[in-house]
DNA sequence: ACAGAACCTGACCATACGGTCAACATAAAT
DNA sequence: ATTTATGTTGACCGTATGGTCAGGTTCTGT
C-alpha cells in the first residue's frame, strides 16, 4: 500500500536494509572468515531471504568489500584525536582511549579488518598503498615532531603507531582468549578502565612523554 | 621394490609425509583460512594426491586440529627464556627477542593461531582453560615478585602479557600491512633489528626497568 | 487510474568441495 | 616364497554453496 505520509519510503527500505545486511555481514565475517561465511547464514541474521542480499550485493565479495571498506573508515575517524593535540600525553592517551573504545564495542569490525590484513589484503591493498601509507607517514611527522620539540624521547615512529595499533586492536581480535583467561567472562567495566590504564601508562612511559 | 638397508622405511615414510603435508597445511590455513583452504589446495602444494592427505589424516579438521597443536607448543617453549632470569630485563628482553624471532621465522603458524582465537577457538578451547591458563598465571606471579622485588614498576601482570603477545605477534600476522607501508618491501635484517629494539626499549621503559 | 520502476522471493542450477572406496603397489614378517 | 600390513591413488558420490531468474508485489511519478 502506498503511504503518501512517506514519500521517500523507497529510499528509506534501501538504506535500511544495506545497513541490515551489512550490520549481519559483519558479524558472520568476524565469526567465520570469508571463506566460512555464507550467504545463508548472513541472510539468516539479517531476517532477509537470501536472494534479497544478491539484489543489494551482487557478489559475496562485493558485500566483503563494503564490510571491509566501512570498518577502515571508523579507524581513519578515531585518528582524530591525534591531530590538534598539544602533546604526546594529551594526542597518543586520547588516541589509545578511542581505539580501546573501538576494540570494545566493534569488535567485529575489527576482526574482520585483522583477517583481511593476515590474508594478504586481496581487496584492500589499493587502500593500504595509499590512504594508510599517507596517513601513516603524516603521524610519523608529527609524532617525529614531538620528538624534536623534547616532549619525548627519540622512538621509531613507525614502530611506536605498530605498537599502538597491536596493543589496542588486541583488545578486539584476541578477546575470546583475554575473556577466557579471565575466567570465561567479559571484561566488566572495572577491568576494561584497568586495561586502558596499563595501556597507556606503558606505552606514555615507554616513550617518555611521563 | 624392498630395500634391506633401510629397515625402518615404513617409519620414515610416514614421518616425512605427515611432516610435508602438515607443512602445506599451515601455510594454506594461514593464507585462506580455514574455511578459504581447500584439500585439494594443500595436497597440490605438498606434491601429494588428495586422497593420500585423507590417509594421514581423517579430516580437514583432523589436520587443521594438528596444525594448531603443534604452533602452540612452539608457542610456549618460546617461554622458557622468561624464566631462570634474574630479571625483568633479561627475562622480557629474551623473551621479546624470542618472540619476534619466531613472528620473522615462523609467521604462517602466527597467523593460523591469531584466526584459531579470533573464532572463538574452536579446536583449542581446552588448552586455552588448561595449559594457557596456567602457564599465564605463573608467569602473572613471576612478574609480581619482580614487581615486589622493586624490580621493575607496578603494573599489572596480565596486560603487560597481553602487551607482549601483541606487540610481537603483529610483526607476523599483520606483517603484509607493515610490508606494504614499508614500500612493498619485507623488512630486512637492520629493519627487524631496529624493530626488535624498538618494542624492547619501550616496553622495558614502560615498565620502569631500564 | 495507469504505467513503469524498484523491490521481493521461492525455486532452481552448476560447481566445488570434503570425503569414500576399490583396486593396486610396496614393504615387512614368517 | 608367501602372506599380511601398510601405503597409494583415480574415480566417484552426496551435499552445500554462490548465484540466477521468472513472476509477483509495492511504490512513485504522471
Amino acid at each position: 500500500m502506498s503511504d503518501p505520509a512517506r514519500p521517500q519510503r523507497r529510499l528509506e527500505i534501501r538504506q535500511q536494509n544495506e545497513a541490515l545486511i551489512l550490520q549481519a555481514a559483519e558479524k558472520v565475517f568476524a565469526e567465520a572468515g570469508f571463506g566460512g561465511a555464507t550467504m545463508q547464514l548472513i541472510a539468516d541474521l539479517a531476517g532477509l531471504p537470501k536472494a534479497n542480499l544478491h539484489y543489494y550485493f551482487a557478489t559475496k565479495e562485493d558485500l566483503y568489500r563494503k564490510v571491509v571498506r566501512n570498518i577502515f573508515e571508523i579507524w581513519l575517524h578515531a585518528a582524530d584525536s591525534l591531530d590538534n593535540a598539544p602533546g604526546p600525553v594529551e594526542g597518543i592517551g586520547t588516541y589509545i582511549d578511542a581505539k580501546m573504545e573501538i576494540s570494545r564495542r566493534h569488535p567485529d569490525g575489527s576482526k574482520v579488518w585483522a583477517s583481511e590484513v593476515m590474508h594478504g589484503a586481496p581487496v584492500i591493498q589499493d587502500y593500504l598503498e595509499t590512504t594508510l601509507r599517507e596517513w601513516t607517514s603524516g603521524r610519523a611527522s608529527l609524532i617525529q615532531r614531538w620528538i624534536d620539540e623534547g616532549k619525548m624521547r627519540p622512538v621509531n615512529p613507525e614502530h611506536l603507531l605498530y605498537m599502538l595499533w597491536a596493543t589496542t586492536q588486541h583488545y578486539a581480535d584476541f578477546g575470546h582468549q583475554i575473556e577466557t583467561l579471565n575466567g570465561g567472562k567479559p571484561l566488566d567495566d572495572r577491568q576494561w578502565r584497568e586495561a586502558k590504564d596499563s595501556v597507556k601508562t606503558m606505552i606514555l612511559r615507554g616513550i617518555g612523554a611521563i
